[in-house]
DNA sequence: GGATCCGTTGTAGCT
DNA sequence: AAGCTACAACGGATC
């Protein structure tokens, strides 16, 4: 009797899952063990560990991952928290006498590589154990493919990203990028193991109740991004397959003015993005379904289109997986020294808590912590604030804060755009354009309405506040702020910095730091 | 080999 | 009100 331990790691799903498939389907396999484990700490490590949105996203696509292999595949996930090492190892033990096969998820992704590693000490353990390994298919290419190939480059732009899919898929009759089928989900007749049962696991009631403990200021549970495989495919349906105009007319920079829905919480984008960093949603399949949208007539085209948003995601994990100390601003051929000011935890703390003074970094950075997530240009808007624009913090400081909150977190991703958005690295924006931070009716956002209406929704205290002072309600004449019942210093705190003059400070510094 | 072009999405001030 | 211009000006690729 051979027992598959399938570990899940980046695919919290059944549809275009390799090691599932073949776990379902091996001639060598008896019987199946599907597993999930939490890092330790992840769960109970206090303030330090994940962000509410992110480890209720995760609880809640762990629940619908083990009701889909009960209902579709007649099996069940078993959760485990701790070193994954021991876990694993009480796991393969304690199946004892049977022979046993690790299946498990591959993905350049460094504390999943390092895993891999320390599984390779293993193999000693028992004549009957083994490994076996398949791509968690996180991304389109194979990351580890084209950095290893002898003329890799690293690539700085759309035009090398566009090289390299050239080099690596074929194009089909259409001149769509052949990046293979979506795996649909397998059939199974094989029976879960009940050998595991000398290892603790976890159930989800387990984690409901460490999440509310953790975490008792959110114990109504409000949460506007529900985890899992289901959400997900039901959200892939509504924003792209059943909106073809939306997606064919598709351009990054024009979304974030173009929220069409009443609800401020909802993304004008298509809010998958949470539901790809945790392997809910196969990026196959949203390629695939914004190609069915490209046959039906003109679209637009990389870099602004939804195909270009996904290139733009390989290549910040080519990157990622090819240039040293990736998250780091040390040691790191990506990143210029700059000589950022010492840690301010004033400065930090106004910026993460939505209190700075500047109503639209403010409203981003307080939907960030009630959602998990941000539209991409506000991303760009606070990043730019708290580094090179106004504060003139160390961007791994965001970056650490970013990675704790949002949603949609992704060690590759949140690295790469927070290097290019610190302006410290080569394929970063041009230093000089520094963001504004009351991007108004002359800004070339050019989003007044709507900006002043997400500002009411995010930052209530200036909800009476006029359109035409609420990017910088400390100018507003005090008979405005008494009318609009919010005085600016008491009731909204004072602009953090002037933001002219530290931009204009910030510049020269910035520039300074290059020539070193 | 020097000149020119280009880079996912800027800002401020003027008309 | 949309559109223009000046700003500041890197570094790698391409011609």
């Amino acid at each position: 009797m051979t027992v598959a331990v399938l570990w899940f790691r980046k695919s919290l799903r059944l549809h275009d899952n390799e090691a599932l498939t073949w776990a379902c389907s091996s001639d060598e396999v008896d019987s199946i063990l599907p597993i999930y484990i939490f890092d330790e700490g992840e769960i109970d490590g206090g303030g330090e560990a994940l962000g509410f949105n992110r480890i209720k996203f995760t609880e809640q696509a762990l629940k619908d991952l083990d009701s889909g292999l009960r209902k579709e595949l007649g099996i069940c996930l078993k959760i485990f928290s701790g070193d994954y090492q021991e876990v694993l190892k009480k796991i393969v033990t304690g199946i004892g006498g049977e022979r046993v096969c690790l299946a498990y998820e591959y993905c350049s992704e460094p504390r999943i590589r390092d895993a891999e590693d320390a599984l390779k000490d293993w193999f000693g353990i028992s004549e009957s154990f083994r490994t076996i390994s398949f791509p968690a298919r996180h991304t389109l290419l194979d990351i580890e493919e084209v950095v290893g190939s002898k003329d890799y480059k690293k690539p700085n732009s759309m035009k090398d990203m566009e090289r390299i899919f050239r080099r690596h898929f074929d194009v089909n009759s259409m001149g769509f990028y052949e990046v293979g089928d979506p795996l649909p989900v397998p059939n199974n007749s094989k029976p879960l193991t009940d050998a595991y049962s000398s290892v603790n696991c976890l159930e989800i009631s387990d984690l409901e109740r460490i999440i509310m403990e953790t975490y008792p200021e959110r114990s109504d549970n409000t949460q506007y991004f529900p985890g899992g495989e289901t959400e997900a495919l039901e959200r892939l349906r509504n924003k792209v397959t059943d909106r073809r105009q939306f997606v064919n007319e598709f351009r990054k920079p024009n979304t974030i003015s173009t929220n069409s829905e009443d609800d401020p919480r909802e993304p004008s984008t298509t809010g998958l993005s949470a539901y790809l960093s945790s392997g809910c949603l196969s990026i196959r399949m949203l390629w695939r379904e914004c190609e069915s949208s490209y046959l039906s007539g003109s679209h637009t085209k990389p870099p602004e289109s939804l195909h270009g948003q996904m290139m733009f995601r390989e290549m910040f994990y080519l990157l990622s997986r090819s240039v040293e100390n990736w998250d780091s601003d040390v040691g790191n051929d990506s990143c210029i020294e700059v000589a950022w000011d010492d840690f301010d935890r004033e400065k930090i703390m106004a910026w993460e808590t939505g209190s700075t003074g500047y109503p639209y970094i403010d409203a981003m950075m307080r939907q960030l912590d009630e959602t998990g997530w941000m539209h991409h240009l506000g991303r760009h808007a606070v990043s730019c604030f708290l580094t090179r624009g106004q504060l003139w913090q160390n961007w791994t400081h965001g970056r650490d804060v970013f990675e704790r909150k949002l949603v949609d977190s992704d060690w590759a991703l949140n690295n790469g755009n927070w290097l290019w958005l610190a302006g410290v690295a080569p394929f970063s924006m041009p230093y000089y354009r520094i963001y504004n931070p009351c991007p108004d009716s002359k800004s070339s956002l050019n989003v007044e309405t709507v900006n002043a209406e997400f500002i009411r929704y995010w930052v209530p205290e200036l909800r009476s506040f006029p359109s035409k002072y609420i990017f910088e309600p400390h100018l507003a004449p005090i008979s405005i702020q008494k009318s609009a019942g919010c005085m600016i210093g008491d009731d909204y705190p004072l602009p953090i910095v002037d933001r002219k003059q530290s931009r204009k400070e910030n510049l020269i510094r910035f520039k300074a730091s290059r020539e070193k």
